[in-house]
DNA sequence: ATGAAAGCGCTAACAG
DNA sequence: CTGTTAGCGCTTTCAT
């Protein structure tokens, strides 16, 4: 069923048809309400190709993610699907899995399928690479910071003080010394985590041996098998940071194999703050992203980016959004601390 | 940059131009090499939107899903996109929050965007919407099965069969009685398994108490609860048989805080063998489903449909894939039980 | 308030 | 092997 077989059944020229699809102000009531019925009978649907090659303008977004088996992004996609669900805009989500050729191939993909803007979280592309989807005049924004961004839009949470707080906890606690638990994915978030981690130690005058960091896949069995090594060593850890849950868990399975104690023997603290966290033995301590707002914020940040888009530029912006440390069981209690001690 | 300019410049007709983009062999090797320089020298990209007013075919299936922050749900995608990239196939995510308008909503969107197929999980939908859909001329399957369907394409696991083994292994380690924590989403899915408990107590002819059967939100917080309820009965039961392994979660942090011991004073079974479940305190005896295998079948399925949708119709397949139980430690071990009594 | 007609960028006969 | 041309379904001037 096409516009024209609507204009011929209801005895109008094609325009007028299109016309209380675009702006039905403009045509008199009465032929308005005989159209629409005659839609109504006819079942009409205006093809959304033909009509976006005039109005070159999808009504798409598309958003990329580093892996979406990991629930914090599908928090955040859910921020972006709330705010963009209310603006009639649809989302593509596209899974990147940290592979910066498949979030080329993929971004090639949807700007040639005309999507009005794009959300890129945790992306590895470089400066020139920007300018490339710039060059093409189409919105986008970044979650995640990355270093010696100019002119981009883009907000974030800052992994670096977030590790740096979780670090000067367990230092607090008068654990020492700490090992750490670096995932291999996604790389600059976790180079950030590991840069707090240093600088932590390094505040608190305390020394940063190579020995106490693992590199290791973001996974349980990545967590298990970073902890197995850092046990082995001469003096083992008495606190162990994880740059995810996941990790920790699987750390926390491994110490616990070993038959120390969380955290009497070996503290422990993840990032992420994963649902379960707070039902793992002993209830994990660790770090809040805020991955919803993050989320919400991103897709605001784009639609006015795309609203912009006719008027002025405006200047990009950099939108902070702090995480914040949940303190629980597994790096103990000050109090209770003082009194074993 | 449109065809008109390449063909100007590279002194062709647009027709030549058009062909070298989609019958490269039909044009002389020269004239094509000329012209593809041309393009490139243009920075030349086929707008999308006039090409599909042709082939009409977008290479885009739409995904829907009841939960997005479900990570089995993910798996499933992460089948699905597997086969689609190789297909050349873009996959619309959409979160349907077992929201039965937001699916219709949806599938309504997605249709006049021309999706070229559709995979609905878990739908709420119902015959005459499928009726619907079918009078649209687009292909679709269904993941997961529901009563009462004609010719209609379906791959699913048996959740019946998989709650009655559960509940078979329970009964086999004398657990005695056996409540039943049921999430309220996904709906059939949660029923089914509820069915599967009731007709494993008929065959071993023990009683079906209505007390025992608590409803709650699939989460964490939802087997909490259900789990308070279960333990201020007169006789609490011995066994908990939950719909999800995150309610498993909330009801196993319950039973440890009233100081029971899991397995011994109760045991727990779950759902979904999410990757936690062989981390938390005991690990959890689970069902495993398969999720990815159910997205990878699926969307080969729907995209069997699609091809032979110029050919005859073929008959509507129904696909099974099983569930398998995974026995850990939640539940006790015959052995273990046997030395103690 | 409505209609006629000129495209939007591309594909696919058809003709050479 | 290549060019001419007629649409695909819709929007939008420009008249009326």
């Amino acid at each position: 069923m096409n516009i024209k077989a609507v204009a011929e059944k209801a005895g109008v020229s094609v325009a007028t048809v299109s016309r209380v699809l675009n702006h039905p102000e403009t045509v008199s009531p009465k032929t308005k309400a005989h159209i629409l019925s005659v839609m109504e009978e006819l079942e009409y649907m205006p093809n959304w190709f033909a009509r976006n090659l005039h109005m070159n303008k999808t009504n798409f977004i598309a958003l990329f993610v580093p892996d979406i088996l990991d629930p914090c992004y599908m928090e955040l996609a859910k921020g972006v699907e709330d705010v963009a669900h209310q603006k009639k805009y649809n989302i593509m989500l596209c899974n990147t899995e940290s592979d910066e050729n498949k979030e080329k191939e993929y971004i090639e993909t949807f700007i040639s399928r005309k999507v009005d803007g794009l959300i890129l979280v945790s992306t590895l592309l470089k400066e020139e690479d920007f300018n490339q989807i710039k060059k093409r005049g189409i919105s986008f924004i970044l979650i995640e910071k990355r270093e010696f961004l100019h002119d981009i839009d883009v907000v974030y949470t800052d992994y670096k003080s977030a590790a740096e707080e979780a670090m000067e906890h367990m230092i607090e606690m008068e654990h020492n010394p700490i090992a750490m638990i670096c995932g291999r994915k996604p790389y600059f978030e976790n180079q950030e985590k590991l840069s707090g981690y240093k600088s932590a130690l390094a505040k608190a005058s305390l020394p940063c041996l190579e020995e106490y960091i693992e590199e290791e896949e973001n996974t349980i069995e990545g967590g298990y098998l970073a902890a197995a090594k850092l046990l082995e060593l001469k003096t083992p850890p008495k606190a162990i940071f994880a740059t995810s849950d996941m990790m920790a868990f699987g750390a926390m399975e491994r110490i616990k194999q070993e038959g120390f104690s969380i955290p009497k023997d070996i503290a422990v603290v993840g990032f992420d703050n994963l649902k379960v966290a707070s039902v793992v033995e002993p209830q994990l301590t660790t770090v809040a992203k805020p991955m919803y707002r993050m989320g919400l914020m991103g897709a605001r940040l784009l639609f006015d980016l795309m609203d912009r888009d006719e008027g002025p530029p405006m200047e990009a912006q950099e939108i902070l959004i702090q995480s914040k440390l949940k303190v629980r069981r597994s790096c103990g209690h000050k109090d209770r601390l003082k009194e074993i001690l």
